[in-house]
RNA sequence: GGGCAAGUGGCGGAAUUGGUAUACGCGCUGGUCUUAGAAACCAGUGCCGCAAGGCUUAAGAGUUCGAGUCUCUUCUUGCCCA
């Protein structure tokens, strides 16, 4: 007998087309498998064996069992590395990119999924960026687009804006410039519109991990509070500060300003405020580097009127952690119970005034009290819970036309602007009249220019000598293109619905297709995602069923799993340079360098990462082991959405069981006809089915590691049974069985055994029937809930019939000799109990 | 600081969702085969105990005939938000 040559009859199978492409069942059920797509960096990583594997298991399975599956692949393959990387080698992004993907997609063969590449699409190709600049502009016209100001990272060195990944320790990644934030006009989606319904819909999403909608939750965060206006001494005008805390009012003892509020015009001549403005422009954009730095003040020596302490009067100070595009750029301290406002006090002297009780009868607190409790030293609020004292201020307010209730979210408009050459155009140009008007949807795509120098300082398509420039279509009047490109993250934010479609000229789609395909069944990929990939993916959906009025899609995942992460150990040298897993070795359980045999030391497993170089290549590992033990491994050792640690040993067992299958298959083909025992071969084929059974609720589940332990219990009941009185036709037929659904976990081995064993069925899932289940059962007999004994009975057996067998014949009945049975708990099939005195 | 998970042998993990705890794999131990090693195959492997038996799911309490699973307290770890 030969031994299992993976890498020929992969190959056989890899070139199958009629195996290999599983959407072209003729079935009124359709399945839509998708998995995340991947950025083309240059070679696959274990993240992505590991999810595109358990999305083959279930394409697979959908389609074995009948369904009419969509299964696509695509490259996300806009991006800031591809500049990056053109800068080093002196390659084009388009150049460097697509070698990348020639790259990817073939290692991606290589694992033998079943993937419609007929279908395949790519962000970077102008045939699906035309249609993305003409959602755009449809969203434009819908009033989903804005413009407006805000601040960036921006490198003063450089003379450019750095992503907020570039912006490291405060400093530019190549300049080391510390960055500055400045002010710049971008485009934005209005994501807020859809604040309401992107967190109602969470409700209907019933197929979602909870961890990931709570986490949507959040971010979105919605909140209640009031609006509320501050008259200020001496001066016409008034403040609107926003709170969600309006309960805590009597204990408000300053206002705190973000410097950029309308009243900081009035200060604009003062060096120094400016200064100060200054230094809060070099604090950091992002909320935690605002909530970690120093709380610092402006003293305006302006004071407010307390609206319902008489006489009172408060301070107004600019602050640094107060930010424009939150609430109204404006808030009241109450530094007892908000820490950030409390530090403020502290460093400024201003008054701590206790509102609600935290239990303590001391005044002195040493930090801000948030938690509940009865409201005191507040007039007509006092006594009452936080939440109580809540609703009747706000009555108080409105009363007296102070302000009025609001919701707020924490959500703001996603910022879709980026100063960077390797991205999607945006469609709008600027007319020498001012206005900003999109371009003729007639002259999509616009595309990118191919002659640019990315080593030039700044965007290559502001420098480039002629791409701006450009006339009006419908009126010939002189305009400027955009210079900006959109965020990657609009790219996909709608490949799932390309893909229904990806070659249809007209329009981003054919709308026949999405109605029948959408919502995506299952999706699948990584954690990281679980908030702006799908908030905006959700987003989009939902614009684009406003724009288009045949449509009918509102959420675009069905259904949503999370993989976890691949980790490995990591290596050091004793000079404390990181060591890849090929260049060490092991020798009584230590590690040494395969170089000069020094010792190594040993990391904890952590998720692969080039900068640690515990990373394993996958094509290194298929062409050692083959796919199907790569597939087999990465699916065996943990549950699919928990983290798996990559071990050699794991992948040499995986590769060793994957031949003992061949082998009984060769052994049970090449076996003489046997003389058959009905009893036995019933029982037999019921025990088949039971494993078929058991792998169906498992595949279902998502229980992978589960299915493949099946496996490995299946393969024992196949070899024992061999010794029994079974025919080998009827052995031939439980073991088709195993092959057929052996096919989602290692389709390459499993297609060439069914093709030994001479199967006509090869793509018909097993369906068993649920009254030929083995029915023998292991039932425990406990006495007062100890369990004395293990009985094996039929299935269905009544309670009395048991108790008849536990007193002639089990272990169980000398516990319940000479005692008296005062209740029996009998659960059918499962357990029986007697309570003895 | 807040929110959410999770904690089961030497290790990865299983447990039909309140009903046989430790499936399956790795590792380890012994054996068969072999000049030897590797591979393969067979057997064993939670802890204490010669055994009968007792104990065991981070620790402690509770509900229950029965708790890895439910409730409370504590500890530890991980993730997200700040």
């Amino acid at each position: 007998m030969e031994r299992y040559n993976f890498l020929n009859i992969e190959k056989k199978w890899r070139e199958n087309k009629s195996i290999n492409a599983v959407h072209n069942n003729k079935s009124e059920k359709k399945y839509y498998c998708l998995e995340m797509f991947p950025y083309p960096s240059g070679k696959i990583h274990m993240g992505h064996v590991r999810n595109y594997t358990i999305g083959d298991v279930i394409a697979r399975y959908k389609f074995l069992n009948g369904y009419n599956v969509l299964h696509p692949m695509g490259w996300d393959a806009f991006g800031l590395p591809a500049e990056n990387a053109s800068r080093l080698n002196k390659l084009h992004p388009r150049k460097w990119t697509e070698e990348n993907i020639t790259v990817m997609k073939n290692q991606l063969k290589l694992l033998g999924l079943s993937i419609d590449w007929d279908k395949e699409i790519s962000t970077c190709d102008k045939e699906y960026y035309k249609h993305q600049q003409e959602l755009f502009i449809d969203f434009y016209n819908q009033g989903l687009v804005s413009r407006k100001e805000t601040y960036v990272n921006w490198d003063p060195i450089e003379k450019t804006v750095l992503a907020n990944e570039q912006v490291i320790n405060g400093k530019g990644w190549r300049s080391n410039a510390i960055v500055e934030r400045k002010k710049l006009s971008q485009w934005f989606f209005n994501i807020t519109k859809f604040s309401e319904v992107l967190l109602s819909d969470l409700d209907n999403l019933v197929g979602w991990p909870d961890k990931v909608k709570l986490m949507q939750k959040n971010w979105i965060g919605k909140s209640f509070g009031c609006e509320m206006n501050f008259k200020i001494d001496g001066l016409e005008k008034e403040i609107s500060v926003f709170t969600t805390r309006p309960d805590t009012i009597f204990g408000a003892s300053f206002i705190a300003l973000s410097v950029d509020h309308e009243l900081s015009k009035d200060f604009l001549k003062n060096n120094e405020f400016l200064q100060f403005k200054e230094k809060c422009n070099k604090t950091g954009t992002t909320e935690e580097a605002l909530a970690n730095a120093e709380k610092l003040g402006y003293n305006s020596k302006l004071f407010a009127i307390h609206p319902f302490i008489k006489n009172k009067k408060i301070p107004v100070y600019f602050a640094n952690f107060v930010l424009l595009d939150y609430g109204k750029g404006a808030i009241f301290g109450c530094p007892a119970h908000d820490q950030r406002d409390f530090d403020f006090a502290k460093k400024y002297d201003l008054e701590i005034i206790k509102v609600v009780s935290n239990g303590s009868s001391k005044d002195d607190l040493k930090e801000a009290y948030t938690g509940a409790g009865k409201i005191i030293n507040s007039e007509f609020l006092n006594g009452l819970d936080v939440d109580q004292a809540k609703d009747k201020i706000i009555i108080e307010i409105e009363k007296k036309n102070l302000g009025e209730k609001k919701t707020l979210f924490r959500l703001k408009d996603w910022g879709i602007s980026r100063q960077r050459y390797w991205g999607c155009p945006i469609p709008m140009i600027y007319l020498e009249d001012g206005s900003v008007v999109p371009v003729d949807k007639s002259e999509l795509p616009i595309e990118l220019p191919e002659d640019i120098d990315l080593n030039a300082t700044g965007n290559p398509l502001e420098t480039h000598p002629t791409w701006r420039k450009t006339t009006q279509k419908s009126t010939g009047k002189k305009a400027l293109r955009e210079t900006d490109t959109l965020d990657t993250f609009v790219d996909s934010s709608w490949y799932f619905l390309r893909f229904c479609s990806p070659k249809h000229k007209d329009s981003a789609f054919d709308e026949k297709k999405i109605n029948y395909w959408m919502p995506v069944d299952q999706y699948i990929g990584g954690i990281e995602h679980a908030i702006l990939h799908l908030l905006y993916s959700r987003f989009f959906t939902k614009g684009i069923d406003q724009c288009y009025k045949n449509l009918n899609i509102s959420e675009p995942f069905k259904n949503l799993f999370t993989q976890g992460m691949v980790c490995h150990e990591s290596y050091k040298d004793k000079n404390g340079n990181w060591l890849y897993p090929h260049e060490v070795e092991k020798s009584n359980n230590k590690f040494f360098t395969k170089k000069d045999k020094s010792e190594v030391i040993v990391g904890p497993p952590e998720s692969m990462s080039k900068s640690k170089k515990n990373t394993i290549d996958p094509e290194v590992m298929i062409n050692e082991y083959g796919a199907d033990a790569i597939r087999w491994f990465i699916l065996s050792d943990s549950p699919p959405e928990k983290d798996i640690q990559w071990t050699d040993a794991g992948v040499a067992s995986a590769s060793k069981f994957l031949q003992k299958i061949w082998n009984l298959n060769h052994l049970i083909i090449s076996r003489k006809e046997t003389k058959n025992n009905k009893k036995e071969g019933d029982k037999f084929i019921m025990g088949i089915n039971n494993y078929v059974n058991k792998i169906n609720l498992s595949i279902d589940n998502f229980r992978f590691n589960v299915s493949i332990a099946y496996f490995y219990e299946i393969y024992k009941y196949l070899k024992d049974s061999l010794d029994l009185n079974i025919s080998n036709s009827l052995l031939k037929e439980g073991l088709e069985k195993v092959m057929k659904i052996l096919v989602p976990f290692a389709p390459h081995l499993a297609y060439e055994c069914l093709e030994q064993l001479k199967c006509k069925t090869t793509n018909i899932w097993p369906t068993i029937d649920k009254n030929n289940i083995l029915d023998e059962i292991r039932i425990a007999v406990q006495i007062n809930g100890k369990t004395r004994d293990i009985i094996e009975m039929k299935k269905d057996q009544s309670e009395s019939e048991i108790t008849k067998f536990v007193m002639k014949s089990s272990k169980a009945k000398k516990y319940v000799e000479g005692n008296k049975i005062l209740k029996t708990i009998f659960v059918k099939n499962r357990i029986i109990n007697y309570i003895t005195k």
